[in-house]
RNA sequence: GCGCCCGUAGCUCAGUUGGAUAGAGUAUCAGAUUGCGGAUCUGGGGGUCGCAGGUUCGAAUCCUGCCGGGCGCACCA
């Protein structure tokens, strides 16, 4: 609808610039969008101030023009000059109801866009490490590299979320090691000093390990142990890291293993051709990659004089890989903590060839909770959850992935555990899905006495012109467009925000209007509005990765 | 010291990328339903958009400098 406003603009003002001689054919970048109060109309444009300036006209005068131009157009109500020179326009509401039928037309996949042209996208995300448990900030990350994927894909590209699993090195020895010392002691030798990793979850996977391999693993050769209990301890943290996000409906196309990188040779070949290239030197018996000059703080080490390659080499091999995949934007979805990394990858993209524009890295700030009324940092506390786990069994996947994206992801958040917890009209989850329940309650309702649904073709439209409906009617179109600018803004939560202003919306319909009524031709055009609502916020929900419930 | 993020109502946060009189939720106070789900709806009070400059028709939004909070500045990952 926006389009189709724009494109009225755009062609009234070429029919003036014609006849008044500006010499302007190209109206330049005016904006087209819904003004802030509903008095003002359904679309405000800035044309006439942009054009202000380039003409030294006034702007009032100029507006005065263009509306004059609209006068017996068929699309719009009226059009409007107001303010410093705004052209406000309301369109005949049944151009509006007409609309729906692209929704109840589009269906399933109402809301999605060919924005991205199919082009290739990677998102990247979680890519913890398997030394232990999710906890809550890995799940911010897994929640909104999830539904940025989704979006993306909602918005037209194609997309490969990918997991990256450090699962060779220095930590996994000291998994390992931890693993080992945790059996022992299990076995009754107490430990001489604090394993590398502390956590309680290691007691039950040495005791899984004891299970799987029988008390003499603990009497084999160090070696021999410490391997095992490498693999083991790794594989199956990453089967709760694979359960948890599983649960928390987190879905992966791609689980890369740094293992592969060294095994193949990669790393190797990689670093011996950079320093062809001459983009490695070395120095003090390192191996150093000329960040420095890519707008890093300094050049960064990649094989240390030990002769081991540290992980930003095996990083190196990896970004290659992503790029040898083609594909035309990198999206890694990290910590904020590990922002001091960003610039470091850049410049790795540039040294492979690449084009450090193409990595676009979303910092996901920290979670801190809130319960009982006392805040907490996300440092380990008794009695407060700290793993994704534990926050979802307590209140459940839609909840914490709608409290997670419910927020933009640059703001630090808190995370308020009662309210999430409360099923009550304070908890914007059960906001959001009540109204979709609604929706689906109407119909029930109609089904059982004996009013069936009609077909689209059948609405009378010029029927839905009441003030309520053509609000709800004007936002839920709004989807597709919600859906560009979370994709463009790598920001899920405008999704959030928007479903809950439709919700809003509808409740508020829903209490002062009455869909199943008498009056069989109302009923109709308000069945198909309601199904139009239905749609979007399924959709909508479906793209966050949060169930649309029928009942709850 | 350098860098990144944040600073908007008592609290938690939006603000469509520079637009019109700055918005929600929550808390608080006062109300609403003999019909489709009250997990709903209506209204009131509550603001120096951290501070100070600058850019222009126009700034919460862009630029500069301060102040405050968080997080980083490894031959760890």
């Amino acid at each position: 609808m926006r389009i189709t406003v724009r494109k009225a603009i755009e062609k009234a003002y070429k029919e003036l610039n014609d006849r008044e001689g500006w010499g302007e054919a190209d109206p330049g970048a005016f904006d087209v969008s819904p003004p802030r109060e509903e008095k003002f109309g359904d679309f405000s444009t800035n044309l006439a101030m942009i054009l202000a300036a380039r003409l030294k006209k006034k702007p009032r005068d100029l507006a005065e023009k263009l509306a004059a131009a609209f006068l017996d157009d068929d699309l719009f109500e009226s059009v409007e000059v107001a303010g410093p020179g705004f052209m406000n326009f309301r369109l005949k509401p049944v151009h509006w109801a007409r609309e729906l039928s692209r929704v109840s037309g589009e269906a399933d996949s109402f809301g999605r866009t060919d924005l991205g042209q199919g082009e290739k996208v990677m998102v990247e995300f979680v890519s913890a490490n398997p030394t232990g448990p999710l906890h809550i900030g890995h799940g911010r990350g897994a929640a909104v590299g999830d539904a940025l994927a989704s979006i993306l894909a909602w918005a037209g590209y194609d997309v490969t979320r990918e997991y990256y699993t450090n699962d060779v090195g220095l930590q996994m020895d000291n998994l390992g090691r931890s693993t080992l010392m945790r059996a022992r002691e299990a076995a009754g030798n107490p430990m001489e000093e604090e394993p590398p990793y502390r956590g309680e979850y290691m007691k039950d996977v040495a005791r899984a390990f004891i299970e799987k391999y029988g008390p003499e693993i603990l009497s084999a050769p160090d070696d021999e142990a410490l391997t095992a209990a490498r693999r083991f301890a790794s594989e199956s943290i990453m089967e709760g890291i694979r359960k948890d996000l599983a649960d928390f409906n987190v879905r992966f196309d791609v689980w890369y293993s740094e293992k592969t990188l060294h095994d193949s040779g990669s790393v190797d070949s990689l670093i011996g051709l950079l320093l062809e290239k001459g983009l490695i030197y070395e120095q003090e018996g390192a191996l150093w990659l000329k960040t420095g000059e890519q707008g890093d703080e300094k050049d960064r080490v990649v094989r240390r004089a030990n002769g081991v390659t540290t992980y930003l080499a095996a990083d190196i091999a990896y970004h290659k890989t992503k790029l040898d995949r083609e594909f035309s934007t990198l999206v890694n979805i990290w910590g904020a903590d590990h922002h001091g990394y960003v610039p470091r990858m850049k410049a790795v993209i540039s040294a492979l060839g690449g084009d450090p524009e193409k990595l676009v890295v979303r910092l996901v700030q920290l979670v801190s909770l809130k319960k009982g009324g006392q805040s907490y940092a996300m440092s380990t506390r008794e009695g407060v959850f700290t793993t994704l786990r534990q926050i979802i069994d307590e209140v459940g996947t839609d909840a914490v992935r709608y409290f997670f994206l419910m927020r933009s992801s640059d703001s630090q958040m808190e995370f308020d555990v009662d309210l999430a917890k409360s099923q009550s009209s304070e908890n914007p989850v059960y906001y959001v899905q009540y109204a979709h329940a609604r929706c689906c309650s109407i119909f029930r309702q109609a089904d059982e006495k004996g009013v069936a649904e009609p077909r689209f073709e059948e609405v009378d439209l010029s029927l839905l012109t009441g003030r309520d409906e053509l609000r709800l009617i004007r936002k839920l179109l709004q989807l597709p467009e919600v859906v560009e600018l979370a994709a463009r803004s790598f920001q899920p939560h405008h999704i959030t925000g928007y479903l809950y202003e439709v919700a809003g919306l509808f409740h508020f319909f829903y209490k002062h209007n009455r869909v199943v009524s008498e009056d069989s031709a109302l009923t109709a055009s308000r069945m198909a509005l309601i199904r139009a609502l239905q749609i979007t916020l399924k959709n909508g929900l479906e793209i966050l990765g949060i169930n649309a419930p029928e009942k709850m």
